[in-house]
DNA sequence: TAGATTGTTAATCGATTAACAATC
DNA sequence: TAGATTGTTAATCGATTAACAATC
């Protein structure tokens, strides 16, 4: 068991949880693989394959019932457990992480909010902490995740005090690839990537 | 000329213009192959293919002249032209958005944010619009790119707005993806994606 | 049972890496 | 010139797709 997964089935994982809760929202009950492929613009066979890597979903014949999918997935997502975690940094981002009410749905429950000096209490309802406090923070709290939502200036020096910390998970939307070591998992979100992603297909439309 | 050049060269683009403007950041000249790639932790071989898709940039014996290679992928990335964006949603993500200063810098100018009911003239110096008034606010604007911020209940017909009014790009933010017909290109950011692929990656660790 | 559809092996395709002639 | 390094062709590797026996 326990065999090693390719980053390109990974990074599917998600959009397969995407599609198959729009399909229980509908109400659906199976789902084939011909149907999910074709609705994903993919091919069913790489809908089997993918699944396959973890195990036998589905039923010859009938295809996967979607309430045991959806548990399947979210089992090897990792969102049947709670995670705790907090943000640094109380900018745009920062904040607007910290607004947004459907993490703790999934079982990402925010903590509190870093910043170097703060100029207010909380922001939407979370408690902005000094990055000083960390070290008393992580006395009587857990924490999962580290969100680094800070300049992109401030984000080596910051994943460094995290790592000190000893948390060792990080996910960052600092527009910089930081070096943590092999013990810490870095998943990052560049959004300024996206960006030029989509002005390169603009630029080079037919 | 005009060779397709492969999904996964482009998505590497931005990677390479991170890393090139940090290098001349440090002020340096001139970088090979196998320098940018051990940088990167890739291949010198990537790197020379990569390049390759759109010419010929560095100099036997040389390697790459910074300044040039960052012009080059400016242009690539279709840098070196203005933008006009509107966004939709003035929600926590919709705000942020409005009030990151790094926009601008690379070309990108947000016009407007557009809500169905503003409760607000105006965030971080953003002019806030009711929805309705976006046919009347093209009239006088040109508008390239527009943002979808919204919840994802509400995407699906913000974007059927967005297609009527002829607005030929979308930089999606809500976790669902849009059909808009393929004279549109959709570019999307699943942060929740992001987030979920952290939580495997957390449940699989060695 | 007959039809449908999975799980999985084999074949294909495309992307990455290696190699090297060209040349600065 | 000799050394370095590109641009590009060829080889390898891994991911995707096709095929089909197993079986519900």
């Amino acid at each position: 068991m326990a065999k090693v997964v390719s980053e390109a089935v990974v990074k599917r994982l998600p959009r397969y949880y995407r599609y198959i809760k729009q399909l229980e929202q509908k109400g659906k009950i199976k789902v084939s693989s011909l149907e999910l492929a074709s609705l994903m613009n993919i091919t069913a066979s790489q809908v089997r394959q993918d699944f396959c890597n973890f195990g036998e979903f589905g039923q010859q014949g009938y295809g996967y019932d979607i309430k045991k999918l959806k548990g399947e997935i979210v089992k090897i997502l990792g969102l049947n457990k709670k995670y705790n975690m907090i943000i640094f940094g109380a900018g745009n981002i920062g904040s607007a992480l910290a607004g947004y009410k459907g993490f703790i749905n999934e079982g990402f429950n925010i903590g509190g909010i870093f910043e170097v000096e703060p100029t207010k209490d909380e922001i939407h309802g979370v408690k902005i902490y000094p990055t000083n406090y960390l070290f008393e923070y992580l006395k009587e709290n857990t924490v999962d995740i580290a969100v680094i939502a800070t300049q992109s200036k401030d984000a080596e020096q910051v994943a460094e005090t995290i790592v000190k910390a000893g948390i060792k998970n990080i996910w960052n939307f600092a527009p910089i690839e930081l070096d943590c070591g092999k013990n810490v998992i870095v998943e990052n979100i560049f959004m300024s990537d996206s960006l030029y992603v989509l002005s390169y297909k603009m630029s080079h439309r037919k």
